[in-house]
DNA sequence: TACTATTATGCAGGCTACCTGCTGAATTGT
DNA sequence: ACAATTCAGCAGGTAGCCTGCATAATAGTA
């Protein structure tokens, strides 16, 4: 229908843009399959920037690139559904720490597990059609951008 | 400051959101800087879809995988500021031709410059990191996917 | 003991980019 | 001529971000 031949005029921005949305709607319905029906995707800006024995929301939201107060929201949400807990921060008063409830851990389990699957299923389709390594690509890319553009972003340091 | 020690641990969706979110904001800008200032990053939805004839609200739609009514509010939005119009079919006296105004053409002339000034870039970043035709290496892998994974999406067959 | 600057968090309100549900007009097929 | 379909648009809602402002704890200085 959409008369287009394939995905071979699309811009690199939308190719790379489609497998990506892809694997992340595959891997909510696949956790969802599995047990967890409220996850959703913003969910893993969370998760996979926490350490194991819990992070500051400050440090959360530096890592996911966004505002504390939007990852503020987005634990709060992870909190209500039973995934996190703000425990006091015994180094600083001022400060909390988000971790795992047992629930959240189950969680990341199951989604950890699925995630590989489906990523191991595109690396494979990346290898076939000329991207040996396509992980090793997407960094390497990132870290010449970064040297050679040292543009936007974060002034942090 | 964000302790991890680069990009080699994100997951593959992150490597893949990384690059293409970067290319939208430096193409926003530099759009920007070339006289457009109030162009976003989702009006290329309707940008890339537009035939030079002119194209139905439901075709670009179609295309761009979206309801026709979130079409209808970007296309309304490009009408207001000037860059696109809605006339009426010949065909077909139901429907309406979208088409770019004088500036809608001066806007994607620019436009399609900065982005191949921006992708060759990024091309070249991903040939040095080992993807020598990441273009070939995503629509491959996207056509890969489709068949193997009849899964989801448009119902259109 | 203040006093100031900094850091951590949270609340209020706003915006973009989507969505579903419904209505109405024009077209097509019988 | 009439039902089913297609095209477009209006109303209202949601997710995921944002900025601005307020509050509490800490660290440094005097």
């Amino acid at each position: 229908m959409t008369d287009r031949a394939g995905w071979q005029n699309a811009t690199l921005v939308t190719l790379l843009l489609e497998p990506a949305h892809r694997m992340v709607g595959e891997l909510v319905e696949r956790v969802a399959a599995a047990g967890f029906p409220d996850i959703r995707p913003s969910d893993s800006r969370v998760l996979e920037n926490l350490d194991p024995g819990g992070t500051r929301l400050t440090e959360l939201a530096a890592r996911a690139q966004m505002t504390h107060q939007s990852m503020g929201e987005l634990v709060s949400g992870l909190e209500e559904r039973g995934y996190a807990t703000r425990i006091p921060d015994p180094q600083d008063r001022r400060a909390r720490l988000v971790r795992l409830t047992p629930q959240g851990r189950d969680l990341m389990h199951v989604a950890l597990e699925e995630l590989a699957a489906i990523e191991g299923r595109w690396l494979a389709h990346f290898a076939a059609a000329g991207a040996s390594d396509m992980r090793a690509a997407l960094a390497g890319a990132l870290e010449r951008e970064q040297q050679s553009h040292p543009a936007a972003e974060a002034a942090d340091d």
